[in-house]
RNA sequence: GCGCCCGUAGCUCAGUUGGAUAGAGCAACGGCCUUCUAAGCCGUGGGUCAGGGGUUCGAAUCCUCUCGGGCGUGCCA
């Protein structure tokens, strides 16, 4: 149970107290100025609202009560304004928070499918790819680390009509004595490649045209000459992974193919039971839930005239099958939000076949795009899309510079520094698209991201870092410190408040799967950490053992809080820097 | 046309189911290192929350209209 559910308990106790209905919450909050004290409950207004009196001697009743609640766990409790109770805790309470963790809320895990990255294959991926890939990895970690079963789907794209032409451009490559690994050791130039061929030489296109229909036909020559393709292209892509430190795995792969022999069924399905009409020749599902205001429904082609089959008819069999094979309880898409039309299209209509059972929540998490300093889409100079293996370069070559910079006169081993310079540069890349607010455009700046100040990954890295440099020069292990924390400055008390908060927040995290939220937290528990490191002396001269312990098992508590932070975000820490 | 999203300090962004005097960072200015890592801390200045109207004890937040911007909208994914 969280430290504020507690509190809130004993407000809604008090509030029945005083007879208010049960369905009026009692809406505690971290106070925003210090006179309010620690907490301040709001739920007096409302209710008074909802029971027609005067809010303020409303509050004086539950204030009463509260106070008999709370006993010596509070300080001080005022009503206050037009009716805000505030609550002022007693620090030893406080304290005592640290030495018997609150026991686990009850909870159901669920299992939960989280479909993210999802870069198609036929090309190498790109910066338009990192935040489904960054996103959905953070989310997928808070929800394992909160007992949910994840079952991470990367939905890669690996049956278009370009596939055609890249297994007819490498079936001539190969004919030509080139190795498979080699001719696609750059995929992009591959892709130009075999464009340039494809408007060049007809003969050549009409074979890729072939190869399309003969690939989904079964074909086993062309099966085998994409399988090649694929192999490689996800090599490729799991590389990638490893150097972002996204969990993903070559196993998580659930491509678009693996749905191919579905599709007939499922298009079959759905005109059988009315759902989807023939209309100008293709198969339609008419969504009257999406209809427009004069009426019009909103149209969704699962078959084209010509027998074709569309990514909302894959999307439709992913449904069911994470519904009747995965038995899953909740699905996340971390999909641009450009698709948003096309989600809801698909969620109306697996639902209303029954693809999907209600009680499975399928939830579209989009996200705004990334843009460069002149507000439109980020690209290179010449106005190509950046490659994101380039981009990573770029951000540990930067980051390398600047750690060297400011290890100059340190004893840091080139190996080591090299280590910390990926660290740096890898969270830099990810805090700064993580701590902003998901639904949102934003707009990707080198400079502020690694000037290394601020609201970065590397600021909460060095949070971390220091604290563990205390336990070092003080000779203590920090994974096994246990101490009595006893508050006494008000940059104690405001840092212990924090720290109480952060179950809380991961339940929000899980359940908004907004990661900039859990950004937000960690970047505040880093400032107050710092304020207090400050104000608060540890190892210094007459500093009492009572006040050294407590400091040190503060500063335990927020370096253990700031590493599992950060890893679920996936980002790395280190012991120096 | 219709639909979705957005508009908060010079810039980049927070702002909880409606809560008290709207907050950070960067940039600017002023302090703090012979003492636990200055990638830090403390302070100052900076706002018509795009605009009008409404709901109420209370609105950046909810409703409505206007302006401005982005995206989507039947045979790509």
């Amino acid at each position: 149970m969280s430290f504020k559910h507690q509190l809130e308990l004993a407000v809604r106790r008090a509030m029945d107290s005083a007879e208010i209905p049960a369905d009026c919450a009692p809406m505690v909050v971290r106070s925003n100025r210090p006179e309010f004290g620690d907490f301040q409950a709001n739920g007096a207004m409302a209710a008074a609202k909802q029971l027609k009196t005067n809010p303020r001697q409303l509050a004086e009743r539950i204030c009463q009560a509260l106070a008999e609640q709370l006993g010596e766990r509070a300080d001080k409790l005022e009503v206050a304004g037009p009716g805000f109770i505030n609550i002022t805790l007693n620090g030893a309470y406080i304290g005592a928070q640290f030495a018997a963790p609150a026991a686990a809320t009850q909870r159901n895990a669920q299992t939960v499918v989280v479909d993210y990255s999802a870069p198609n294959l036929a090309k190498q991926m790109h910066v338009g790819h990192l935040r489904s890939t960054i996103i959905g990895d953070a989310i997928a970690r808070v929800l394992m680390h909160r007992g949910d079963t994840v079952i991470r789907q990367n939905h890669v794209g690996d049956w278009g009509t370009q596939f055609g032409m890249l297994i007819a451009e490498l079936e001539e490559q190969l004919g030509s004595g080139e190795r498979a690994e080699l001719a696609l050791a750059d995929l992009e130039q591959f892709y130009q490649a075999a464009k340039l061929h494809f408007d060049a030489d007809p003969a050549f296109a009409d074979k890729a045209r072939a190869y399309v229909v003969k690939l989904q036909g079964g074909d086993s020559h062309c099966r085998q000459l994409w399988q090649q393709f694929i192999d490689i292209s996800i090599a490729h892509n799991v590389a990638l992974y490893r150097q972002l430190g996204v969990l993903l795995t070559a196993a998580d792969t659930m491509p678009e193919s693996a749905y191919n022999d579905q599709l007939g069924d499922v298009v079959a399905t759905l005109v059988n039971d009315g759902i989807a009409v023939e209309d100008a020749g293709a198969k339609v599902v008419f969504i009257d839930e999406l209809a427009d205001k004069n009426g019009n429904p909103s149209p969704m082609i699962i078959e084209k005239s010509g027998g074709g089959y569309l990514y909302a008819t894959t999307d439709l069999a992913a449904a069911r099958y994470r519904q009747q094979t995965l038995r899953a309880d909740r699905v996340l898409y971390f999909i641009d939000a450009r698709q948003s039309l096309h989600m809801k299209q698909v969620f109306a209509t697996a639902r209303r076949a029954g693809f999907v059972e209600p009680s499975m929540q399928l939830e579209h998490l989009p996200f705004g795009t990334m843009m460069g300093a002149d507000g439109k889409p980020f690209k290179t100079r010449s106005g190509g899309t950046v490659k994101l293996a380039d981009l990573l370069s770029e951000a540990i070559e930067r980051a390398t510079a600047l750690v060297a910079e400011k290890n100059r006169d340190s004893d840091i081993g080139a190996d080591e520094l090299a280590e910390i310079a990926r660290k740096v540069g890898i969270g830099a890349v990810k805090y700064a698209d993580l701590s902003k607010t998901r639904t949102n455009d934003y707009i990707f700046d080198w400079d502020s991201m690694l000037s290394f100040e601020g609201n970065t990954a590397p600021y909460l890295q060095y949070a971390y870092t220091r604290i563990v440099s205390i336990f070092r020069r003080a000779g203590l292990a920090i994974d096994s410190f246990a101490g009595a924390v006893a508050i006494e400055l008000p940059q104690e008390r405001a840092l212990a408040l924090h720290l109480l908060g952060f179950e809380e927040l991961l339940e929000q995290v899980a359940r908004d799967c907004y990661p900039h939220l859990l950004c937000n937290y960690l970047y505040e528990l880093a400032s107050l950490f710092m304020s207090f490191y400050e104000a608060a002396p540890i190892l210094k001269e007459g500093v009492t053992a009572i006040s050294k312990e407590s400091r040190l098992a503060l500063a335990m508590q927020s370096a253990k809080t700031l590493a599992l932070g950060l890893e679920l975000l996936g980002i790395d820490t280190m012991d120096r820097m």
